[in-house]
DNA sequence: AATAAAAATGCACACGTGAAAAATGTTTGT
DNA sequence: ACAAACATTTTTCACGTGTGCATTTTTATT
């Protein structure tokens, strides 16, 4: 392998020299530094960066940290997040990743191993994670799940607008009886969700009926029996908001089930865009979250920090995007 | 951030002595190791990766790559892989995440980088990566995808047999027509799942029938083509193999818009086991494939070869599993 | 008790890089 | 012509760790 101090002695300067010119410093004299960064790419010249960082004092890493509640959603997600990052990420960073739930002690989470940390969210139990990451001073981002702390950056989708224009266009198709299955109980996002569905009937002065809010807990599970009792009421809802795609998919199969044909007897909105989503039948008309977004914007926030520590954090948001597909019918 | 020359100072020996404490040197008394532990615990050292690298020559880092052709397979696959290799990697290595085509120049691709590679792949166009890779004398293993080269460690499912399993299993519910829907052709997965059809028919003195060869090129709109064609068959066969669940997925679709019931009409077995394939309607009966253990097989053999780089190397096969859902009736 | 042998520890250096301080060469001002 | 200011480069050291060899301490043998 070779060094800087190869690269001096070809050059017949000081390796001193040859660092300067590589990294930039304005002290080297033009001409020197051509003929430096010339024998340098001859020479076909890689630092090594464990020197690099050694005396630096930087890891040139940065973590990704992803929680998995069980297999659910954000595994699919997780190739998306990676490219979007390695998209804005400098070369000569590093992406590690984890699974959070995969950690043993939090002692090796320091600011000497990463540079920065991602965290991709998507449950509370996350908190203690981020509050040491915090703690230790590591500049860190959050993803996908949306935080209070105005202390910490923390990029989201705009959940609720998303589902807003959802719905505000299930309402120029003609439909007037909505349901919602909500999301589980205590989350950021069930609750956006749920404001987003019922922002867009008050504005359009429709009546916000109790009986269609129906508990979910984002399992296809409780999608399923959700929409089960939905289907039990005397005058059920023309259409149904899912407050994600798995339970749209439970749903689904609950009308299946009982011979309720989609969308014509009944229209199902679902929300994240999963892969599959376009592959259910009838295909899902849902709101596509913007993971690739999410991580671009996340990443660059994340630099922003590395290099201004004291940047501005709070929150940020991604607009969704509208799919329509063949769940919606028009009435 | 404390180094092995405040425990020294502590201690009242030399670095050098903490040193070979820390690493388990035999040189040292006993009785100082334990000394010199129980401070370097109390004083919470963590040693510092980037001098070890330096005066070590090694990273501690492994790289695993992933080949994702479109939005395919792979994708959803990542998450057990990542936590696959977690479970068997020594807590002191990092993992770095990288997909193959977001890789600029193979330059970057030296010993001094990583110490070990994995590449989870999915087509033949990263043999050029694989290649390159070997040729630096990085210990590698291939993973997921069936390579000739013996001089390569490569860690595949048993294909051929998982599909022979799901196919006796149909037979003895009494089909006796069976189609099957190809993978890409080229892709060495294509043919072997295709022998495991074959084996099964062959073995129960069952007819080949050359109509009931659909070709597909393991994505949705394939299945659904390759199905739209045997259904209209003069004869059209009772059981359709579809040689991934992508494509069980789009000959699901295709059943649907025709009018046929899956299983009543037409049973479907499919391949990979991805997410969905228990959502589908009906839940998919497929052959899994075993993600994770195939990566923690991989990894432990990576680090056979990082140890040992004149280990033998050559194909391993992990065994599938048969998962019996509702997509396959008995006759 | 003397001496040899063995065990335990310390010294000095190396790894590749970057930075402060020092040295050298060059131009400018009077 | 000489100093002062400036431009460019070199010298020396530091970062935290591991290792060959020298040195000291302990143990065993006579």
């Amino acid at each position: 392998m070779i060094t800087i101090k190869d690269i001096a002695r070809v050059a017949g300067v000081s390796h001193t020299t040859v660092s300067r010119a590589l990294n930039g410093n304005p002290l080297i004299k033009k001409e020197t530094r051509d003929k430096i960064e010339k024998i340098a790419a001859e020479m076909n010249y890689i630092p090594n960066y464990s020197a690099k960082s050694l005396v630096m004092k930087k890891s040139y890493t940065i973590g990704l940290f992803f929680s998995s509640i069980d297999q659910g959603t954000s595994a699919s997600f997780l190739v998306d997040v990676i490219k979007g990052i390695h998209l804005v990420l400098d070369e000569n960073y590093s992406l590690t990743v984890h699974g959070i739930d995969g950690i043993q002690h939090f002692d090796a989470i320091l600011p000497q191993r990463f540079d920065g940390i991602l965290v991709m969210s998507q449950s509370d139990a996350d908190n203690a994670f981020i509050y040491h990451v915090k703690q230790m001073g590591i500049p860190l981002v959050v993803l996908n799940r949306h935080l209070e702390d105005p202390g910490i950056m923390n990029v989201v989708a705009n959940d609720r607008a998303g589902v807003k224009e959802a719905m505000d266009y299930a309402i120029t198709q003609g439909h007037r009886r909505f349901a919602i299955i909500e999301g589980k109980a205590g989350f950021k996002s069930s609750t956006e969700r749920k404001q987003g569905f019922m922002d867009s009937l008050i504005a359009h002065r429709l009546p916000l009926v109790p009986e269609y809010f129906a508990a979910g807990d984002y399992g296809v599970e409780s999608g399923y029996a959700a929409m089960c009792s939905l289907l039990a009421l005397p005058e059920p809802p023309s259409l149904v908001f899912c407050a994600n795609d798995d339970m749209a998919i439970g749903a689904m199969n609950a009308c299946y089930a009982k011979g309720i044909t989609i969308p014509s007897q009944l229209s199902l909105i679902g929300f994240d865009d999963i892969l599959f989503a376009r592959y259910t039948n009838p295909a899902l008309t849902t709101v596509h979250k913007p993971v690739a977004d999410i991580s671009k914007l996340g990443t660059t926030k994340l630099i922003e920090l590395m290099q201004e520590p004291s940047a501005v954090t709070g929150q940020l948001f991604v607009k969704t995007a509208f799919m329509v597909r063949q769940s919606v019918a028009s009435v």
